[in-house]
DNA sequence: GTCTATATGTAGATAGAC
DNA sequence: GTCTATCTACATATAGAC
């Protein structure tokens, strides 16, 4: 049997709440779910707290209650996954280290691989997660959200080329991964661009290892690039 | 605020009217400034026309008269300057054929250093310009304004690289320029990521060899990946 | 063309019953 | 936690005087 302890000595803890209902934590994911969809969809401004409640099939009232309001659920939808997705890219990251000395190719495929997995095999959700993190990529707006939820693996993952390139310099190697995170969302969320621009409206575009292949040649230029200022 | 995206694009609704006097075609000048800040700043649904009106200096009646509505408006203020722009990076492409045989780097030079040019020495309005783009770029729904402002030069630009690699699967180059699109935006639009991801906090990231070399060694790379599909 | 006033709808948020 | 009803603010758009 177990039950909770609780101490009541800290006055910070003193918002601590009971262990939430399996209703309560099915209704907060169900939530999250149709605002990861709307906000993907119709960006911040265009979805309405209204329109998240009808997809989750909860009335609006709720939305705000588990929500926090509508900045604060936006900001909660991008860090759910995030968590997720740094897991899996620091997991990847250290299954190609055990496998042998680390390649530019293998840190890029640690980085962008799960993401292009879990768009391709994680469902719609994650196809729609993709196209939410191209809008917070894309707006100054929410800096504050993308530094909280994708800075620290970033900065991680720049150890690991710098590592790669020791004599390289530390903001080429950053200005290189910004660019292919570019790639990357692109990738992810524009396959009809690709299939638009040539003509043949296929779907064979997506491929994680042109991309990868696309952003080391791109990467290892940019750090050997001589190339003046203007 | 949800409704309906709709465009005037019906050559049936055109009447030939009076040349606009000199004070109109300032109005509709200042409008469209005002209204590629807002835009770009807020995104289409967080701009309000009330908003660009105040930034203009007329009343909001005006930005409705001539701007035919927000999203008449919104897609007149992203192809304003797409007409410019096409026509230069045109003449840079030309430019670049007449002192020389073409290489790959020449031509994504044509390509994006207009822009970057334009947002460097054209003033607030260029950069505010760029950030419209990255909205542009990122959301689908944009799709058709895209797709009628930037893919015609986008395919002229397609044909040059694939006369470069005559053997190269077009697709490839295609999917290569849309990487290569997405990494100049991100340039034009988030020197502060640069900047905040490698700890400088620097100015000094925008770099156009830089870019170009990325891009043309990515491109590359992409044409000539054996990578197979997954 | 310009500007004021206003029509009409919808937004985010919350109070309070259950 | 859940849900109904509602408050207040602001959105786009237009009618009509000048």
């Amino acid at each position: 049997m177990q039950y909770r302890i609780m101490f009541e000595q800290d006055p910070r803890n003193k918002q601590r709440r009971r262990a939430p209902s399996a209703r309560s934590l099915q209704t907060r994911a169900r939530i999250l779910d149709a605002a990861e969809r709307i906000f993907a969809e119709r960006g911040f401004e265009g979805a309405s707290v209204r329109d998240i409640a009808a997809r989750a099939g909860v009335p609006a009232g709720l939305v705000h209650h588990h929500g926090g309001g509508k900045a604060e659920l936006f900001r909660r939808t991008v860090a759910r996954r995030a968590d997720e997705l740094s897991a899996l890219r620091l997991g990847a990251l250290e299954t190609c280290r055990a496998a042998g000395p680390l390649t530019l190719s293998a840190v890029l495929t640690a980085f962008a691989g799960p993401f292009f997995h879990q768009v391709r095999q994680g469902g719609p959700q994650w196809s729609a997660y993709a196209r939410l993190v191209a809008h917070v990529s894309a707006d100054p707006r929410w800096r504050p959200i993308a530094a909280e939820c994708f800075d620290p693996t970033a900065a991680r993952f720049i150890d690991e080329i710098a590592a790669l390139f020791p004599d390289a310099d530390r903001q080429r190697i950053a200005t290189g991964l910004v660019y292919s995170v570019a790639a990357m969302l692109a990738h992810l969320t524009s396959g009809w661009r690709v299939g638009a621009l040539d003509g043949s409206g296929g779907e064979g575009a997506t491929d994680l290892d042109r991309l990868v292949a696309y952003c080391a040649a791109g990467i290892e230029a940019a750090i050997h690039c001589a190339g003046k200022s203007e």
